[in-house]
Formats: C-alpha cells, sequence, structure tokens
DNA sequence: CTGGTGACCTGGCTGC
DNA sequence: TGCAGCCAGGTCACCA
C-alpha cells in the first residue's frame, strides 16, 4: 500500500471519522509489530480525544490531550474505520475504539509498520527527528538536491529514496520520476547536474500530486488479492513494466536490481 | 562519515 | 498437487 500518496489518501479517509472523538479504549491483539507496542497505550489514552491528525513523510500522528500517537504502515498497512460490532480478522492488529459505535483498525499482513507513543513533541521522536523536507513542502526543489548530492556516489534512485534527503519518495514513484525526468537510476548523485535536478523535482512533485489525486496506487490487496484500478493500471510507466516496451521509444524497458529493489528504466530515454 | 547488506514478516506466484 | 525459492509498497541496524 504506501508511499506518500496511499499514507495521504488514508489519512484524508480517516480523519473526519476520527478528528475530536473521545477514546474509550485501545485493544491490541500483538504485541509486536516492526517493534514493541508500548504497553502502556491502553491506559494513556483512554478518555483523550484525536485533536489533530497529521502527516510527516510517510508517518501519521495523532495529536491527543496530552500525548501523541506516532504510526507508520510499513509495506502492508492499512488504517480504517468500522463499526466496533465488527469482529477483528486475521491480521487485524489493533483497535482504537471511541465512544461511539465506531473503531479505527489497523490491518497489517507483514508487520513491519509502528504504532508508538510519545509525552513529547512527536516531530522531536527519534523516528522523525531526522527526517529531510516535505517533497510538496516549499523547501524543496532542484537547488536543494543538487546541494545535498555533491561528492556522493551513491545512485540517484537511492538518493531520492533517503528519507533523510526527502521524505515520501518510495520505490515506485523513484522510478516513475526518475523516468519522467530522463535520468538513468543508476547514475550518481553527484554526477547528476543542477538542470536535471531541477527537472527531477519538479517530476517527483508531479507524480506524487497526480498520485494523490488518483487515490494513491493500490498494486495488489493481499486480503482478497484484487487488482485495484485507476493510477496503477492507467499511468505507470515504468514500475512493474520490465521486459515490456517503453511507452516513448518502443524499445524494451530494463529490470536490475539497486540497493535490493526493483529498477525499472529505458536505456535510450534515460541517461 | 559513507555506502552496502541483512533483517523484520506473511503470502502470492512461478517453475520443477 | 506439493513444495522450494523468489518477490513485494519500507527502513533500521550493523558492518566494512
Amino acid at each position: 500500500m504506501p508511499e506518500l500518496p496511499e499514507v495521504e489518501t488514508t489519512l484524508r479517509g480517516i480523519s473526519k471519522k476520527i478528528l475530536n472523538k473521545e477514546i474509550s479504549s485501545f485493544i491490541s491483539r500483538e504485541k509486536k509489530l516492526r517493534w514493541i507496542i508500548p504497553p502502556t497505550i491502553g491506559k494513556r489514552v483512554k478518555g483523550q480525544r484525536i485533536n489533530n491528525a497529521f502527516r510527516r513523510g510517510k508517518y501519521i500522528i495523532f495529536e491527543l490531550d496530552n500525548c501523541s500517537l506516532i504510526i507508520h504502515l510499513g509495506m502492508s498497512g492499512k488504517l480504517r474505520v468500522f463499526n466496533k460490532k465488527m469482529k477483528p480478522k486475521k491480521h487485524e492488529h489493533w483497535d482504537l475504539n471511541f465512544t461511539d459505535n465506531w473503531t479505527l483498525r489497523y490491518t497489517d499482513i507483514r508487520k513491519f509498520g509502528v504504532l508508538d507513543l510519545t509525552l513529547k513533541n512527536p516531530l522531536e521522536h527519534k523516528l522523525l527527528k531526522d527526517l529531510g523536507p516535505e517533497p510538496l513542502g516549499n523547501s524543496f526543489n532542484g537547488i536543494y538536491l543538487f546541494e545535498k548530492s555533491r561528492k556522493k556516489s551513491i545512485a540517484v534512485k537511492q538518493f531520492i529514496m533517503n528519507a533523510k534527503i526527502v521524505v515520501g519518495v518510495g520505490n515506485i514513484y523513484a522510478n516513475e520520476a526518475l523516468f519522467m525526468a530522463g535520468i538513468k537510476p543508476i547514475k550518481k548523485a553527484g554526477k547528476v547536474t543542477k538542470k536535471e535536478y531541477e527537472n527531477l523535482s519538479t517530476k517527483i512533485v508531479k507524480v506524487l500530486k497526480d498520485a494523490i489525486h488518483e487515490g494513491g496506487t493500490t498494486l495488489k490487496d493481499y486480503s482478497n488479492a484484487e487488482e485495484a484500478p485507476g493510477y496503477f493500471k492507467k499511468k505507470l510507466q515504468v514500475y512493474g513494466r520490465g521486459n515490456l516496451e517503453c511507452f516513448i521509444c518502443r524499445k524494451n524497458l530494463k529490470e536490475i536490481r539497486l540497493g535490493n529493489r526493483s529498477t525499472v528504466y529505458c536505456v535510450s530515454c534515460q541517461n
């Protein structure tokens, strides 16, 4: 499920159903996701309200009366609001119950997600404090990428996927943005020119905005194996298209592994 | 410091 | 039909 557009879509979907509601209880059916779920969450959140819900990179943060919850969806996490009467199914690991009929329920087949609680400013949390700028915010642009990348020998694709450089660019959109910008993913970040970074930064913004507009890219829903329509089918140019024809030049796209992630590009359109 | 690799976990798909 | 092996939207910990 989640790159930035999917997290944003999730947040928009749940926000109005949970904001300003009083929490009646927190129930976890799993001790640990990626890390231990703090056992004190239940006591801590009971009787409090969710005053604010926002996104930072791929993290979702709920600000309550005197603490904050930090949530990450990992590779396969989902947050949805259910009627409390719906019995939890397999892989539905925790519930945040409200005093009305609703519960916010977290599902995560692979358990790579995160749930943590902090009493301090959530942006100072260990997982959030070193994050780079938001790609859709005003401090992100080509000059920033250019300056950050000088003398870096790492591949430009891995560079833009590094959350300390810029948040929210996952494997799908990194492949797509590099194709749109005509830059080879394996090119060293330090060798990419200022002009290329200006182009790349606008393509990153474009692909993320387009994806948010389409409600994210859902590839597969593991629970029912439905192939999602929309953005994925219509708009992806390279991701998942290894050995298929480039839409621009009709030559076959090349698929390699870069940093253990599948990487697809066009040998003639990207330099 | 930088960059490369393995680890976490479950399930779907491919090929023998 | 069975099963081994590989792959998947993320990212941290550890190593050289």
